[in-house]
DNA sequence: GAAAGTAAACCGTCCAAATAGTATAGTATT
DNA sequence: AATACTATACTATTTGGACGGTTTACTTTC
């Protein structure tokens, strides 16, 4: 295993508290106990809370990342591939997953500036969809609604049919071909 | 003026604490003081802090659902009255606001059970716009996107220009627009 | 109309429990 | 010898909330 498997399972453990057990339990004593090993080892691996919860988003900020990247570049096209990575990840490999849900509330709870590593994923990537081959104003929609998707799912909102929900899958996705295809003469 | 507008205060005190300090700055102190109230006083018109909690969702809720019906029984049309009305209060109207988002948040964090009016008033906005005379799947997605507005807007994931915002709200408008002619011919 | 009574609104202190972080001495693995 | 821990004790501080008392706003009674 690599060398900070260890941290990877704190870090796990404390995403479960948070979603099991809100942000109010998410204390170094719980997380140790979750992770199966001493306070002390806790401490030594995360020196303070704030460097849990910073840990917590790195984390989740590079998973995420890499997600959407691997998304782009296993789509054979080009035009579209970022904004169907997201359709993608978001409704058919569910992400963002609990794991981030748990660590963005931790972050916004303990000190919103450590979620500065994601604001700077979605900045550019709001660039790569705007710049995706197609109409950046319905491109930027897709993702949007996408976001939408992940709201409801935070905050349990309201629970979308599974059958709705692909409804609205193949329809964002036909949408984004549609726009290809009304596109490519154009170039 | 009326009755409880010290109850009101004392809400509104305690969403300022959330959205500017954060939830664990969320004590009975603070939001006393914050109010310009005493601990006593606090407690007296909230037992407890789950109580208080619970009035800021209330409270959230009730505001929320109120703006969403004013603008459903202004609109001068029927169809596609309900999704229209989340696209002006979402891009025109600047709701949710931050007194929402600190609601969500606290309640997050403190019992995620004290949603349930939010998840209710949802739940009904979600029957409405699946019956407002427009295709379901499309009035979802319109709805997803604004909801994706809001959600950018709670975690700062990515600051959506002016412009492109009204660009997205014009083209959103005028597909309901688009939705209402070609299904007018078919009663 | 003064006095008495009453209930709601509010104050400020006290306390037990919980918690972040420090410290330290020792152990197992590499 | 260094790394990665365990285990426990301790400190300093914060916090929810209980509690007993006080003020204000109104009524009622005499």
């Amino acid at each position: 295993m690599g060398k900070n498997s260890r941290k990877i399972d704190i870090l796990n453990a404390a995403s479960r508290i948070v979603e099991d057990k809100g942000i109010f339990n998410l204390t170094l004593e719980s997380v140790a106990k979750e992770a199966g090993i001493s306070k002390g080892g806790l401490l030594y691996h995360f020196p303070t809370k704030e460097a849990l919860v910073q840990g917590m988003v790195d984390h989740l900020a590079h998973n995420y990342r890499t997600k959407i990247a691997q998304n782009v570049e296993e789509d054979p096209l080009d035009k579209g591939k970022w904004t169907r990575a997201f359709l993608n990840v978001t409704f058919n490999q569910g992400y963002p997953n609990k794991e981030m849900h748990s660590g963005l509330l931790a972050a916004k709870a303990v000190k919103p500036e450590l979620l500065e590593p994601l604001h700077k994923a979605y900045e550019e990537w709001q660039t790569n969809i705007e710049n995706d081959g197609l109409d950046p104003i319905d491109a930027t929609i897709i993702r949007l609604a996408t976001d939408g998707i992940w709201l409801s799912e935070l905050f349990e909102t309201y629970q979308i049919e599974p059958d709705q929900k692909k409804e609205v899958y193949k329809r964002l996705h036909k949408w984004i071909q549609d726009m290809y295809i009304s596109t490519e003469h154009n170039p």
